[in-house]
RNA sequence: GGGGAGUUUCCCGAGCGGUCAAAGGGGUCAGACUGUAAAUCUGAUGGCUAUGCCUUCGCAGGUUCGAAUCCUGCACUCCCCA
């Protein structure tokens, strides 16, 4: 089992490079060894993208060794180059204190059922305290200059227009420092990482025999890229978050849902803790019964789980059933309020439902659901209205007290996928 | 500084005195089909208290019964020569 991690990584398409690999797998047969990832906390919550370093790090502790999460707290003062094609602009301290704690809590809860010790250090903690003169003798005086001008990221920046400033070029000797720095106090000779990351892996390595004459390893994963060319993890509407106050379970859950069917397959191997064999059958699936998307199915389940727990999943679910053509009067008011929660919301006077009642073109349009009403007669005529999810085709019709469900809400909805809630209150 | 071309509705782009809310394409929104997919097909696409009314064709004036279309001035963009 312990020697397995490398073979694992392979069998499910998570090894992009490595160093020599006899190595590595001499190191990682004996367990609990210590093997790293880092985040550097540039918003305060992590997303989509970071969910395959999060689950690189489980499967080294399913694999027997102990995973050292490393926050960026001193290196996201100064902002990663790799992979980018510009500057980045720098985040007060302020925000970054907010965004490492953010963070942390989300990489905690993450690795909470990983399985075996989980350590999580921030490098502010060692940075803070060196002097730059200090750096400057211990670090960067074994660090040559044509290695670091070798380096893709910033090769490929330095072509560019733009350019980049003295300080992100820094930026590496700070994750190479990062990574003796846990050699010595945890003795972690693995980083893992994307693999916009060699670059700044193989930075470590190189100080670590320069310094320490010490063997270190890295070995990065493909980024996840979609078959459409678009980046994994982002919809038109931004990326998908772990933070569910900015993306909620139930469009996290969609966001898997809707994958294509050669995505799903990648992303369950990469991704999910599923065995092989599971994963196998599905593959098999998918080939035969593709309309039962057991697969996309699967692998929401899997990691909307693994981010939002069991009642996440369930409110997920729940509000799928709703979102897909379910029935919205049976549902108690407060379950309602839930499922809506995330859909925008518009308040009425609870008079506006007496008598004639509401015109809906004015509801929708109200609600957004229309820009403007003109358009929400159209939709309406043409037969993409929908009121509780019963179709309304009459450009007059107006919602009335008949039209409650629940107590105060109305549920609105524009074609297939856009809802809108109308509250009425006294 | 001199000469030329242009500025149209979300975008590209036709229109060059009435039939222009303005062709065509893209996008977007709905519908059908479907696997909550892709592709395809259909309809719609300035606003409104709606068989009519109001506002749009760089900006401001003018000619005309009538202007996106003609004239004058202004602004901006592009190209060529200094």
């Amino acid at each position: 089992m312990t020697d397995s991690l490398l073979d694992d990584f392979r069998d499910r398409g998570l090894l992009h490079q490595s160093t020599d690999a006899n190595e590595l797998r001499g190191w990682l047969s004996s367990p609990g060894r210590r093997v790293y990832a880092g985040f550097d906390p540039t918003a305060d919550s992590l997303h989509v993208g970071h969910l395959v370093a999060l689950v690189l790090l489980r499967r080294v502790a399913a694999a027997g060794h102990e995973p050292v999460a490393l926050l960026g707290g001193a290196t996201g003062m100064i902002g990663d180059p790799s992979g980018r094609s510009e500057e980045r602009n720098l985040l007060s301290p302020e925000e970054l204190a907010a965004n490492v704690a953010a963070v942390e809590r989300q990489i905690r809860s993450v690795l909470a059922t990983a399985g075996s010790t989980v350590h999580v250090v921030n490098n502010a903690d060692w940075m803070r305290g060196v002097g730059y003169l200090e750096f400057l003798r211990d670090v960067g005086k074994h660090v040559p200059l044509s290695q670091m001008l070798g380096k893709d990221s910033v090769k490929s920046r330095l072509e560019r227009d733009g350019g980049l400033s003295y300080t992100e070029f820094s930026y590496m000797l700070l994750q190479a420092w990062d990574f003796v720095h846990l050699s010595d106090a945890l003795d972690c000779r693995v980083q893992i990482g994307g693999s916009d990351q060699w670059g700044n892996i193989t930075a470590g390595i190189e100080l670590g025999r320069r310094l320490r004459s010490r063997d270190l390893h890295g070995i990065t994963c493909p980024l996840l890229t979609k078959s459409d060319g678009t980046k994994m993890g982002k919809t038109a509407s931004g990326a998908v978050w772990l933070d569910p106050k900015r993306t909620s379970p139930y469009r996290f859950f969609q966001y898997w849902m809707n994958l294509d069917d050669h995505d799903a397959g990648v992303c369950l191997r990469r991704l999910t803790e599923l065995p092989m064999e599971e994963i196998t059958a599905l593959d098999q699936n998918r080939g035969e019964n593709a309309a039962a998307r057991h697969t996309q199915q699967r692998l929401a389940e899997e990691l909307t789980r693994l981010v939002h727990g069991d009642d996440g999943l369930t409110s997920a679910k729940q509000a799928t059933a709703v979102f897909f053509g379910g029935d919205v009067e049976g549902l108690a008011e407060a379950t309602l309020i839930e499922i809506f929660a995330e859909v925008p919301s518009h308040a009425f006077a609870l008079s506006a439902v007496d008598n004639d009642g509401l015109p809906l073109v004015e509801a929708l349009q109200a609600t957004g659901l229309a820009a403007s009403r003109s358009q929400a007669r159209r939709t309406i005529e043409q037969g993409g209205a929908y009121v509780n999810n019963r179709r309304i085709q009459d450009a007059a019709y107006c919602l009335t007290k008949n039209d409650l469900a629940g107590r105060q809400v109305v549920v609105l909805r524009s074609g297939k996928k856009s809802y809108a809630l109308a509250r009425f209150t006294g």
